[in-house]
RNA sequence: GCCUCUGUAGCUCAGUAGGUAGAGCAGCGGACUGAAAAUCCGCGUGUCGUUGGUUCGAUUCCGACCGGAGGCA
């Protein structure tokens, strides 16, 4: 019988939904797998499950860091396999649900990542870049990791540097580590589940619907909320779809409806984004939503999955 | 009613001194190992409004018609 099912799929696809109905069915708890549920008051935007949508199941890797700390794929995994670990040792099952394909992929595999630099680093590596251009760095990184400089377009400066700042801080390049680590097993061996419509078109007026209702949410004054409390419109958390965007218009930089329009265009191509993540994972489950599917078939064809990966 | 401008990709438009056309956005595909809702790469998908004429050849020139914008009555 296996106990933990990973839900993916790109944005607005349902994971929540599914995540709680399965954990209702199977005994499970959920933990959230999403780059910006993290954040604590940024409930809105980041679509985060309401107390109502939550339905007493107990969730994990929601609010646990504030919007202008410094979050990451390693903290999550830090943070989540603890907790992935005693849903198991309770005999219960455990749900990863969401959205971050790194981060899911990184807490299935149990990535271990090159040490983060400490010493300003990526400081002094991000001023030499602007003092000496991307071709300077990229034939930088060409005498110590051929593999990765030629793997890496001129314009990806934030591989680049991250690459750079691999080898300066650990003696050993991020090709060598990716290689290595790639070796070890996965950490766990989930059943993958993946929403994803039959017609592009149901997706993105699912899409177009949510901002709709994050609006009618407040979704603006959240935005203001943080703002006024301090949070710098420049972090990680502010780039967040739906935050960035009203951030413009709050800076007269563009008008509402235009950034409520750009809102869902970013949306849509996040989603388009996290389709190719997912795509290319070879165990994953499709469950297609057809234009007349309701979520009552989507749960059907999840049980039926399940049931056959059991037996 | 007359005059002028206009009709080219899903949208906004460029262009062809006559040899069946190209940009941006949208769309589609892809990459991704401590910022990932981030970052980056690739791909034009077309009765050139319709219909006659001139021409070896018309999206391009000429006429008519249809649609749109403006002006004069």
């Amino acid at each position: 019988m296996n106990k933990m099912i990973c839900i993916a799929g790109p944005t607005a696809s349902g994971k929540t939904a599914l995540a709680v109905a399965l954990a209702k069915e199977l005994d499970g708890e959920v933990v959230s797998c999403d780059s910006m549920q993290v954040y604590r008051r940024m409930n809105i935007g980041t679509a985060k499950p309401t107390f109502e949508e939550m339905q007493g199941i107990p969730h994990y890797m929601l609010d646990i860091a504030e919007p202008d700390e410094d979050f990451s794929v390693s903290r999550y995994c830090e943070m989540a396999a603890p907790i992935v670990d005693d849903i198991l040792a309770r005999g219960k099952t455990a749900i990863i649900a969401g959205g971050t394909g790194l981060y899911m992929d990184s807490l299935i595999k149990g990535n271990a990542f090159a040490p983060f630099p400490s010493t300003g680093m990526r400081k002094k590596l991000e001023a030499q870049a602007d003092a000496e251009g991307m071709e300077a760095m990229l034939s930088l990184l060409q005498s110590i990791d051929p593999e990765a400089a030629a793997r890496l377009h001129l314009k990806d400066r934030k591989r680049i540097i991250r690459a750079l700042e691999v080898y300066y801080e650990t003696g050993q390049s991020i090709t060598e580590h990716n290689r290595r680590t790639q070796k070890i097993p996965p950490k766990y061996t989930p059943l993958w589940l993946g929403l994803d419509f039959e017609d592009r078109a149901q997706l993105y007026s699912r899409i177009d619907r949510r901002v709709d209702k994050m609006l009618d949410d407040g979704l603006i004054q959240e935005v203001v909320s943080l703002l006024q409390e301090g949070i710098p419109a420049d972090c990680t958390a502010m780039q967040a779809i739906g935050y960035k965007e009203f951030i413009d218009a709050l800076d007269a930089k563009i008008s509402f409806s235009e950034a409520a329009d750009r809102v869902r265009q970013s949306s849509r191509h996040y989603a388009k984004r996290q389709l190719t993540w997912f795509r290319r994972n070879s165990q994953m489950h499709w469950l297609t939503r057809r234009a007349d599917d309701d979520f009552g078939k989507i749960l059907e064809c999840a049980r039926q999955v399940i049931y056959e990966f059991d037996n």
